[in-house]
DNA sequence: AAATCACATTGACAATCATCAATGTGTTAC
DNA sequence: GTAACACATTGATGATTGTCAATGTGATTT
């Protein structure tokens, strides 16, 4: 646990929808202008503008901007770190009994 | 992509929730019963009910019900396959060039 | 069978979310 | 400097969310 539940709670919040993760799968290797990334949706610039905040709020997306361009890229440690929880969540941890006992 | 963006999306809203974090962690390893939950937490029942609702319809936890307790375990393969769809995200695609060449 | 216990469901509510049209801001092209 | 471009912000709107009090349901106890 590097981050607070709320903290990683938002990080989910930010995959927790299905644009924003095709956004994200976008992003894989590759860097893109905001426009490359609207090409591929069918909704409004503002809508997209909103879920690229969204992501870069949440760390979750880099931003750098280029004249009037905004280039996008992932930022792999934060999914590193998700994935680092999600490991953790799993883990059996050393004090539990494994059953409830007072029920077959 | 073992499954659809839109049901990648349920699951990650299942854990975009700090009660609802809070839960998963605490049955790593463990059974526990809606009431050893609760005790946790300064939430209603009703509400808990609602969490553990969500939690069971996408997967993520798995619930078995003996007289009139309702037992909770986490389902380790639907966090598995969130593990891989991240690191399915995060792995550069073959196709991807890399760099946005229209910017330096 | 009546009371109690463990949990689910319903209805209501405020808060947040995803979306768009309209507008603003800063950059580039002419 | 004016027009066009790329993106952000604002305001509005319908949908979804998290919460609770009240009530329902089914199992257990007495």
């Amino acid at each position: 646990m590097k981050h607070s539940y709320a903290e990683y709670a938002l990080l989910f919040k930010g995959l927790s929808d299905e644009t924003r993760l095709r956004i994200l799968n976008m992003l894989s290797g590759v860097e893109l202008c905001a426009c490359n990334i609207l090409d591929e949706f069918k909704i409004t610039q503002p809508t997209l503008s909103y879920h690229m905040k969204i992501l870069m709020e949440c760390e979750l997306v880099r931003g750098r901007k280029c004249g009037s361009w905004m280039f996008y890229t992932l930022n792999k440690e934060k999914q590193e770190e998700l994935i680092s929880l999600l490991n953790e969540i799993i883990a059996e941890k050393p004090c539990s009994d494994n059953k409830a006992d007072n029920c077959q």
